[in-house]
DNA sequence: GGCCAGGCACAGC
DNA sequence: GCTGTGCATGGC
């Protein structure tokens, strides 16, 4: 009986899919950019996150040598918007001085080494999750990672009605069904996902004006 | 003024 | 292994 489900998933994530454009919504310039958007973001909304990368491209080149240089407390000062600003700005040290001191700053060789080594590398450093490293995988390496996050989680729940927490394996066949994982189509449901649960499933979700609700448990109630 | 937001580490069961 | 808690700021 483990992890048996009659629930169209996939289904599911077509019409969200096909619902929310993916339009761009992680805006970067460069991969370590988005890295540093990875660590920023953590409980926190984009917005104050943009007001944080605004601030560090105002004193910094935006490159881990240049991070480095800064004196500690200017980068604190910078990102403090992002909030848990002593925090991030340890995890945003630790980062550049990995990117500099192993690949010579040059974030591409890191992810030139595999999904699966760069995912250790990444998890090996202090405040960097699994959720962080999927998405600096994913969004600044590229790679086909199937991102699992709060929102994702937040979805299966919410449509089968379960309270368990499912397995990462058993969550990705249900998202992308029968179909090959590309970058592509990860960055695009990861993003139809979380725009799905900002606007309509939201914590308190709106059910009523949800276009998956006929397939939703929550919405029955 | 309370609640929430693209997590994670660490302590205490 | 699982659950609770601290971390901090900004916007509704």
């Amino acid at each position: 009986m483990l992890e048996k489900s009659a629930i169209p998933f996939h289904e599911i994530i077509e019409i969200l899919v096909d619902e929310y454009e993916e339009e761009g919504w992680w805006p970067h310039e460069s991969r370590f950019e988005i890295m540093l958007g990875a660590i920023l973001v953590q409980r926190t909304k984009w917005a104050n996150v943009e007001k944080a990368l605004d601030s560090l491209k105002k004193i910094t080149s935006l490159d881990p040598r240049s991070i480095l240089s800064l004196e500690r407390h200017d980068l604190e000062n910078a990102i403090r918007p992002s909030g848990f600003f002593m925090q991030k700005s340890e995890r945003i040290l630790s980062l550049s001085s990995l990117l500099s001191e192993r690949f010579n700053s040059d974030s591409k060789k890191l992810f030139d080494l595999g999904v699966g080594s760069a995912r250790e590398i990444l998890m090996d450093l202090n405040g960097i999750g699994p959720e962080t490293a999927d998405t600096m995988l994913l969004y600044a390496g590229d790679k086909p990672v199937f991102i699992i996050d709060s929102y994702a989680l937040r979805i299966y729940k919410r449509v089968s009605g379960s309270r368990s927490i499912p397995s990462i394996k058993h969550m990705q066949k249900c998202f992308i069904g029968p179909r090959k994982i590309t970058a592509g189509l990860s960055r695009h449901i990861h993003s139809a996902v979380v725009t799905h649960c900002q606007r309509t499933c939201k914590t308190r979700p709106s059910c009523t004006s949800c276009m998956i609700n006929r397939y939703c448990e929550e919405a029955k109630k």
